[in-house]
DNA sequence: GCCGTTTTCGGCCCGACTGTTTTCAGTCG
């Protein structure tokens, strides 16, 4: 789909604007037609044909023009104006944490900074600081917001910034004064990566807990420390630096800051939207009407008193949820999984026995897991040759007979090949319980005569003994891109062969990610939500899983894994 | 540039913190 690379051309226009010192709500039209264009389900392409484009929220007739333009000729006139005007390597500053679109501008006229190299240069020399309202303060700020961002390497994955905020959480809540502490921002919507982690605390003197806080074991600066807001840095391991906001407020307005900074940015504009139109006022306070604070305690008081449903956290990011007729889904919880389809042992890549496997799985209360070692051509992977294989699924068939309280699958990952076909004759997989069909090898888009990602899956899809596609694009979080898929036909081949879609819960992986899921829900396509554990501590990864999973709307009926053991066992049975 | 329950023009969410300011601009979320 041609949607993310619209919205990165749509996304540069702004910063362009911005630096060039356009009207900010001009700058904000753009970057929310990016973001529009992006999370789109359906293809920018189609719609442009169809002469739907207006129909996106924030995509009026101009925008509607420039994407016209784009499709026809590969250029936008606004953004070769732009292009003309600055540096390529201009925007990427704005990236830099205390360096915004006017000091930008500022360093390009007057010490015609293009980029990075540049800025270091003029850090250096000295010359930065001496330009009008910048100083030696401030420069340093710019100076360890970009060591920020080279030692950060972007945004934190999930996987690492959740259990790193619940330590802090814990800390938080021990300081004196403090009686509720709460995760918010796009960690409470438990987005795959996020930019800092938001921390909010109920205490009357806030200043004195900020102060507390910046001086917690493991901060490594302290970029802010107020009244009501503590900003720092801490280890995130790696090397790595995350940063965390506290936000202090008191009881009354507990829910309103809650709501607030939990987000998201677009989602609080539209509800804020109908706050003005009822002449009242939201702020992290409260909800106000004057003086006279209508709602601000409870989170849901505020949803209630301006006619909406409240909705989870996971989906409020403007897709809808803002709408007095929207209608709150029933989602997923951690407490609904009854079992994990994927994991390893020591037979192929695996840590751990089938034994140790199970008993983790137990002790999580689960009542099922498959276990689904690798096939013959992932060697790298150790994968298991035919021979070894049957001995593996004579050894799960025995284990699973000696285990009770838990049913375990005899099944496999075996491997989509790269002209489509499975890495397993039929004659095998025929013998299994539950077989996973994933892509490891040959991850191009094909071409020549090959076959490409898409096509491959929904060979696999045709085959009539896989129960599901494993991590579907391929996709690791900051390291590797997804496969160039073409997500829509995967999703509708998918519910028409009764096909499961992986959301592999790995938090390296969270693929399908949150916008795939939300198509396969719509589609009605059942999902299976799995660890991917190579570990037993890795079957604790279930949660992230199943955040993307309530992000992109899925409920238990939607999810193999909340069936009972036995409710499983038929569904997945072979007729 | 978008948009419509004070509508086709004139708004567009709103506050905290910091630094360079002598009353406020820039940045951030």
């Amino acid at each position: 789909m041609i949607n993310a690379e619209i919205a990165r051309v749509f996304d540069r226009i702004a910063d362009l604007l911005e630096i060039d010192g356009a009207d900010g709500f001009r700058v904000n039209s753009y970057r929310r037609a990016a973001r529009t264009f992006k999370d789109a389900v359906e293809d920018v392409v189609v719609l442009a044909a169809q002469r739907r484009l207006t129909e996106l929220p924030g995509v009026g007739k101009g925008t509607a023009d420039r994407v016209q333009q784009y499709l026809s000729t590969g250029h936008i006139d606004l953004l070769d104006e732009l292009a003309a005007k600055f540096p390529a390597e201009l925007p990427a500053l704005l990236e830099i944490p205390g360096l915004g679109p006017k000091k930008v501008a500022l360093a390009y006229r007057e010490l015609h900074v293009k980029g990075v190299a540049d800025l270091k240069k003029v850090i250096a020399s000295g010359a930065l600081e001496k330009l009008p309202g910048l100083g030696a303060a401030s420069v340093k700020k710019i100076a360890e917001g970009l060591a920020f961002l080279e030692s950060s390497g972007g945004r934190t994955p999930l996987g690492i910034a959740l259990p790193l905020a619940e330590s802090y959480v814990e800390r938080v809540r021990k300081l004196p004064g403090v009686s509720r502490v709460e995760i918010a921002g796009s960690l409470r919507r438990g987005k795959e990566t996020i930019g800092d982690i938001d921390i909010l605390c109920d205490a009357d003197d806030g200043a004195a807990v900020v102060k507390k806080f910046a001086s917690l074991e493991g901060v490594k600066r302290v970029l802010a420390s107020g009244a009501t807001k503590g900003s720092v840095t801490v280890d995130g391991g790696d090397e790595q630096e995350v940063q965390i906001d506290l936000r202090v407020v008191d009881s009354d307005s507990f829910g309103a800051a809650l709501q607030y900074f939990t987000g998201s940015k677009e989602h609080n504009v539209r509800v804020r939207e109908r706050a003005v139109a009822r002449k009242w006022k939201l702020n992290e306070y409260g909800l106000f009407e004057g003086e006279k604070r209508l709602a601000g305690r409870k989170e849901e008081d505020i949803y209630k008193k301006l006619g909406l449903p409240c909705p989870p956290p996971e989906l409020r990011e403007d897709h809808g949820e803002v709408d007095p007729e929207f209608q709150v889904p029933g989602l997923i919880t951690v407490k609904d999984i009854r079992g994990d389809l994927h994991m390893h042992t020591v037979a192929s890549d695996g840590r751990n026995s089938i034994e140790e496997m199970a008993a983790a799985a137990k002790k999580l209360g689960y009542e099922f897991i498959a276990i689904c070692d690798h096939s013959k051509s992932s060697t790298i992977a150790n994968g298991l040759s035919i021979e070894r294989m049957t001995g593996h699924m004579a050894a799960i068939r025995a284990a699973a007979k000696k285990i009770k309280g838990l049913a375990v699958l005899v099944g496999c990952e075996c491997d989509i090949l790269p002209d489509g076909s499975m890495d397993y004759p039929d004659e095998i997989l025929a013998q299994c319980d539950w077989v996973v069909a994933s892509i490891h090898s040959a991850m191009g888009p094909g071409g020549s005569g090959k076959l490409t990602p898409t096509e491959r899956t929904i060979s696999a899809i045709g085959n009539r003994f896989v129960r599901a596609i494993g991590h579907p694009t391929g996709r690791l979080i900051n390291r590797r891109a997804a496969m160039d898929m073409d997500m829509a036909r995967i999703v509708e081949e998918a519910a028409k062969a009764k096909t499961c879609l992986e959301i592999n819960a790995s938090w390296q992986r969270l693929d399908l990610k949150d916008t795939h899921v939300h198509m396969a829900v719509e589609a009605g396509v059942m999902l299976t939500i799995n660890t991917d554990a190579h570990h037993v501590d890795q079957l604790a990864q279930m949660r992230f899983g199943v955040l993307t999973a309530r992000r992109g709307g899925a409920t238990p009926k939607g999810v193999l894994n909340c069936l009972s053991a036995a409710d499983l066992k038929k569904k997945i049975a072979r007729s």
